[in-house]
Order: C-alpha cells, then structure tokens, then sequence
DNA sequence: TGACTGTTTAACTAATTAGTTAAACAATGA
DNA sequence: TCATTGTTTAACTAATTAGTTAAACAGTCA
C-alpha cells in the first residue's frame, strides 16, 4: 500500500464504500447461506424490491455478486468470498473496541458507585 | 459474520465508511511512516489544515488513530496497525480486478483490431 | 500581558446517496 | 395476444458529508 497513486486510492475508496452501508451489508450476509432471488431477499431484509435492486446492482458493478436469470426471477450470488474474510477481519475488530467500551463502561458505572 | 443484530452491522458499516474516503486513506497511509502533525500532512497531501484536520477528527472518533499534543502542534499516529492487514488484503482484491479488467480491455482492443 | 504559531470549530455550499413511489421492462404461461 | 409475476429504472425527497473560509481556541515565548 506504500505507494499508490490517486486512482489506486480511489478504486480502494470505492471498494470500502460499497461495504459501508447497512442494508448492503446485510445483503451480503444473507446471501452467505446461498443464491437468492431479489424478492426472497426483499422479504427476508423487510425492505422494498426496488431498494434491494438498487443495493444489488451497485454491488455487482463493484463485483461484489453475480446476477444470474433463472426464469423470470434474478438469482444473485457471491461473487468473490475473499469479502468475508476482509468482514471477519472488520467483524473481529469492531468486536475487540466494543468489549473495551464495555469495560470501559463498567469502569465508569463502578467508579460513580463508589462516590 | 453470521449473527449479527443491526447495532453491530452499523458499526461494522461504520468501519467501513471511515476508510471509504480518499484523503483518509492518504492520511493513514502517510502515518504509516510515523508520526505526523497536522500541519506536515496539510503540507503533505496538498490540502488545508482544517481539512486535515476534519478527518483526523473522524479517524480517532473511529479509534484509527491517536491523538498527542506536543509543544503546540498536535501529532497524530496510527493507534491500529491491523488497519494495514485490511488495506493490504483490499490491495490485492483491487489488484486482481485492475489486472481482470486490463486483460478484458486488452482482449476486446486486439478482437477489434481482428474485424 | 501580548504576539506568534498551530489546531479546531462554525457556518456555509455543492455533491452524493438511501429510500420511496410509480412507471417501465422482462419472462412465463394461458 | 394478454395477464401475471418479478425486476429494474426514473423522478423525487431528505439526509449526510467533503471542502472552503473565517473565526475561535491552545500552547509557546518574549
């Protein structure tokens, strides 16, 4: 990563912000267990077709999943399971700085219990 | 991954989205060689202070770095290096998708050149 | 104290984008 | 063909945010 010129960095950028929304996340972890179809993934996530459509066409122009026509419904899938290893490593860290808020917290609430 | 309840998907998107930003990315990656204050990475990365300093704000708000005042500059240095495993296993998905994508336009460039 | 250097914040603009609704489009089967 | 089911897109609203400028704030030294 020592030396990347500018449209390296926004093609990084890209990447990180095709994974920094909620529903898309969501998306993603749904189809951890297999091919979906928007509707079944709509219904599954409580949103709007069209809502999952847009997230689902943003994340495959960034390769994140593979559409494919089955029918008259859209199977989508993931493209390229190295996205969980990067989310296994995210998950792992958020989950280090949440335990140490956790402690922190309980630092807090049993210092103010002893004034 | 697999169980996730929505405070924890936002904070991972969170994660995510402080490193879905050019500048912060350059910031992170210019601390990589040590400890910088705001005014050098201003200077560095060819933008104002306040600018810098707006997303060295967000970054240790993220917990990305650490803040120390020394004299009256204020220097900021990486707090995670785990930051760098992420950016490097990024790196090399982004990699292989510029190559994908060279080869692709390389193969459509000589089919052209064939008709 | 006051001048200075360095950093942060407030207020603002411009641009991006998640979500909604309704309309368009695609594939199947009668 | 038409009706039905499933998906995508267009147009819009509301919210977020990167960057700018100028003002405020903090630390050092005379």
């Amino acid at each position: 990563m020592e030396n990347l010129d500018d449209t390296a960095i926004a093609h990084i950028a890209n990447y990180f912000q095709a994974l920094a929304e909620p529903m898309r996340l969501k998306v993603l972890n749904a189809l951890r267990s297999g091919d979906r179809n928007v509707g079944e993934l709509a219904e599954l996530l409580g949103c709007t077709t069209a809502n999952i459509s847009k997230h689902l066409s943003l994340l495959a122009k960034s390769g994140f999943v593979a559409r494919e026509t089955r029918g008259n419904a859209v199977y989508y899938r993931i493209a390229d399971p190295a996205i969980f290893d990067l989310c296994n490593l995210v998950c792992g860290q958020v989950g280090k700085r949440l335990a140490a808020q956790a402690e922190m917290a309980a630092k807090l609430v049993s210092a103010q219990g002893k004034d």
